[in-house]
DNA sequence: CCGCGTGGCCTTTTT
DNA sequence: GGCCACGCGG
């Protein structure tokens, strides 16, 4: 067989990666040196020259988006031969895996996904149950602590310091919320992955069948795994596994979120003989924007090391501007993308990258006022709009009533006189007879002690629910069902008779007609919507596979990407893609590297990856900005250019716009962290006293001169942000 | 139950 | 500055 497609056009690194033999492998693949192509190729070697069959080949990747280009990718490369073959983010994966071996890992048949914001909801009213201090126990913070033992594997037994008052309020509230999770057959993302990884270690005889079908695992962004995902792969490569990881520890931006760099360095030590192969030819950028990167990035310690090259051309400087305020940097920046689009080039190779979405803004208005097309990514998507999680939370309910997270969402929207005394009544008394929210509602219709107002609405609820689901022609027992609905005829039929359509389309709020629009498009998506073979599979019915969708897979931003609209996002949202012309913006001390992050080294590198990200986003032209002051958070603020600016190499950049200002020192001193720091008046650490605050300790500062604040951390006070000039402070 | 005023907060994001 | 959650008054 002619394999010569798979390994001609690629280059030598590539080539020993893709036909590599038998055994683990590390890819430490730079940006833009070919990485998905490499897995795809690999994936049709396996399977064409290996002989391996598809479906023994299991590969994994963080987004659905990732996945998908994957697949389509795959289906260019090796036509019709990727039958079987499973292509899927983890999550993905793991939910198949717990539909098909629900009863074994504990859950019910239809048990539903919980959303983040779902989860919080959940999380609040557990805490509010619990009796605690909402505001000693922020329900978010909460939220965060269990993500993050879940992301550790860890069960609330499992937690150390659990002698401790604030961890063991949190491990209490970890038990409710499982306990509540439990009854109402409900499972967040975290817990897909932990039930999962559960259910191998448990179960024997799953694991073995797993690790005898998928013997080929590939694994995409591997740098960005937390504990929990790498544990998983570890389990499932088991002794005969073979492990084809793919990343770049210098892409490493998700260490907040519990991603673990270390991974990397980890696989080498964990996978007996692992090989690693370096992909340093960059197919993207010009050799000046690679050298700025490669510059940037060697301040990082403790890195495997890579060094970015290419053949191609030198290109342009880097272009630097120097503006005055956030304003004058949004001008220059249009100025410049509307040069480009006058040279008839297109609006959509622009992309203006930004550490933090608030800065969209500045960019938002001057766009609008110059009448230049653009796309904000990020926001709101679909299935997380308000209204379409109203109209979904009546389908989840019509399937099961003790989805108390839909319940509560459904029970009053629209309004139908069941307010929050009623609903308090309602949740004391699902808490006491530890059932669901419908039973409480149930027995409080019956015997409960309701005023009759109250009742009535309940009970009209509990009535609308069930004709709904009648309507539905569900599995409700009775003889003779009206034959059942589509899934579209469903949505369309719960939209219109809970009032929920009326309700929006009555909405004064101003954007009450969008929300309809939104409505009207969730039952276009459900007609369009077709099972996989895996949910058919794994037995679902549409119901539930619509839901699992729509919580898995939230949908696209607003906009299409291939309008041609200038592009807005963050630093991090841009990993994985690439323009023409990128205008890196916001490059000042405080914001860039952020004011919290320049405390910690750790933490510090990791933003300094993400300007390496960044400056590996341009294709041909770079242009970096810093603006002198700018609007934070309501005041004005000065800040320094940031010291990222100062580690790429002077000879690589076009200073635009010379400085005239003599007071300033000279180009290379203006960089913080570079050789002159502006002294600061008082210390970090420095122990001060505030007339009304009383004592506390110096942690942090930002600006200069008569704009400087200083953050201090009073004893019994707290910390707060003081104007330094006014505060008053005495060094003790 | 709704509308409005106030106070606190404030990186980054996917599933 | 802007968003969101909360509390009060109609």
């Amino acid at each position: 067989m002619d394999v010569s497609h798979l390994l001609d056009d690629l280059n030598e690194a590539q080539r020993e990666a893709v036909s590599a033999s038998p055994g683990h492998y590390l890819i430490l693949a730079g940006a833009g040196s070919g990485k998905t192509r490499v897995l795809t190729h690999r994936i049709g070697w396996l399977t064409q020259v290996e002989r391996v069959p598809p479906w023994a080949i299991l590969a994994v990747t963080f987004t659905n988006k990732a996945a998908g280009e994957m697949r389509a990718r795959l289906d260019g490369l090796i036509p019709g031969g990727t039958q079987g073959l499973t292509v899927g983010t983890f999550h993905g994966i793991a939910h198949r895996l717990l539909r098909r071996h629900w009863r074994e890992a504990g859950l019910v048949e239809g048990f539903q996904i919980l959303d983040s914001d779902d989860q919080q909801r959940l999380i609040k009213r557990v805490v509010a149950g619990l009796g605690l201090d909402e505001a000693r126990f922020p329900p978010r913070q909460a939220a965060w602590q269990i993500n993050q033992w879940k992301d550790e594997g860890k069960r609330p037994d499992g937690i150390e310091h659990r002698d401790h008052p604030v961890t063991r309020t949190f491990v209490e509230i970890y038990k409710a919320y499982e306990q509540q999770c439990q009854r109402a057959g409900l499972v967040d993302f975290a817990e897909l992955l932990l039930r999962a990884h559960e259910l191998w270690l448990k179960d024997p005889q799953v694991l073995r069948h797993y690790q005898d079908r998928w013997r080929y695992l590939l694994i995409d962004e591997f740098q960005d795994t937390n504990t929990l995902q790498y544990a998983w792969i570890r389990v499932l490569a088991g002794t005969t596994g073979q492990a084809f990881v793919v990343g770049d520890d210098d892409q490493a931006i998700y260490g907040w979120r519990g991603a673990r760099v270390e991974n990397v360095q980890q696989f080498l030590n964990d996978f007996p003989g692992a090989k690693t192969i370096r992909l340093e030819q960059n197919y993207r950028s010009t050799s000046t924007i690679l050298n700025a990167a490669n510059a940037v990035i060697a301040r990082n310690g403790g890195r495997l090391g890579k060094q970015l090259w290419t053949d191609g051309d030198e290109g342009d400087r880097i272009a630097l501007y120097a503006a005055y305020n956030e304003q004058d940097e949004a001008r220059f920046v249009i100025e410049r993308i509307r040069e480009h689009i006058a040279e008839h080039g297109n609006a959509r190779d622009c992309a203006i990258l930004y550490r933090s979405n608030a800065q969209s803004r500045n960019f938002e208005e001057q766009l609008i006022q110059r009448n230049l097309p653009y796309r904000v990514y990020g926001g709101l998507r679909f299935f997380e709009r308000a209204e379409i999680k109203d109209a979904l939370a009546y389908l989840r309910l019509a399937a099961n009533r003790h989805d108390d997270a839909a319940f509560e969402r459904a029970v009053n929207t629209p309004p139908r006189g069941i307010g929050d005394r009623t609903l308090d009544e309602l949740r004391r008394r699902a808490r006491t007879e530890s059932s669901s929210m419908w039973e409480a509602a149930l027995n409080e219709v019956s015997t409960g002690s309701l005023a009759g107002r109250a009742k009535n609405a309940v009970r009209a609820f509990i009535g609308l629910i069930d004709t709904l689901q009648r309507t539905f022609g569900g599995h409700d027992g009775g003889g003779d069902e009206p034959a059942a609905l589509g899934l579209a005829e469903q949505i369309e039929h719960a939209i219109v008779h809970t009032g929920l359509r009326d309700f929006y389309e009555n909405d004064k709020r101003g954007n009450g007609e969008a929300r309809v629009e939104n409505l009207d498009e969730l039952v276009n998506v459900a007609s369009r919507f077709e099972m996989t073979p895996e949910d058919l599979d794994a037995g679902l019915n549409e119901l539930s596979a619509f839901l699992s969708h729509a919580a898995l897979e939230a949908g696209e931003g607003q906009g299409e990407a291939w309008d041609d609209c200038v592009q807005l996002m963050t630093l991090h949202s841009a990993k994985g893609l690439e323009f023409p012309i990128v205008f890196l913006v916001g490059m000042e001390e405080g914001l860039f590297p952020s004011q919290r992050s320049t405390e910690e080294e750790n933490r510090l590198e990791e933003e300094r990856r993400l300007a390496y990200v960044g400056i590996t986003r341009a294709r041909r032209k770079l242009y970096v900005s810093h603006a002198e002051s700018r609007r934070m958070h309501g005041t004005e603020m000065l800040a320094r250019p940031s010291r990222f600016l100062g580690e790429i190499p002077p000879e690589l950049i076009d200073e635009l716009r010379p400085r005239v200002q003599v007071s300033r020192p000279a180009y290379a001193d203006r960089f913080a962290g570079t050789s002159i720091e502006e002294p600061l008046p008082v210390r970090l650490g420095q122990r001060v006293s505030h007339p009304k605050f009383g004592e506390g300790t110096v942690v942090s500062a930002e600006g200069a001169g008569a704009h400087m604040r200083v953050q201090v951390n009073f004893e019994g006070e707290g910390s707060k942000w003081l104007v330094y000039a006014y505060a008053n402070l005495t060094a003790l």
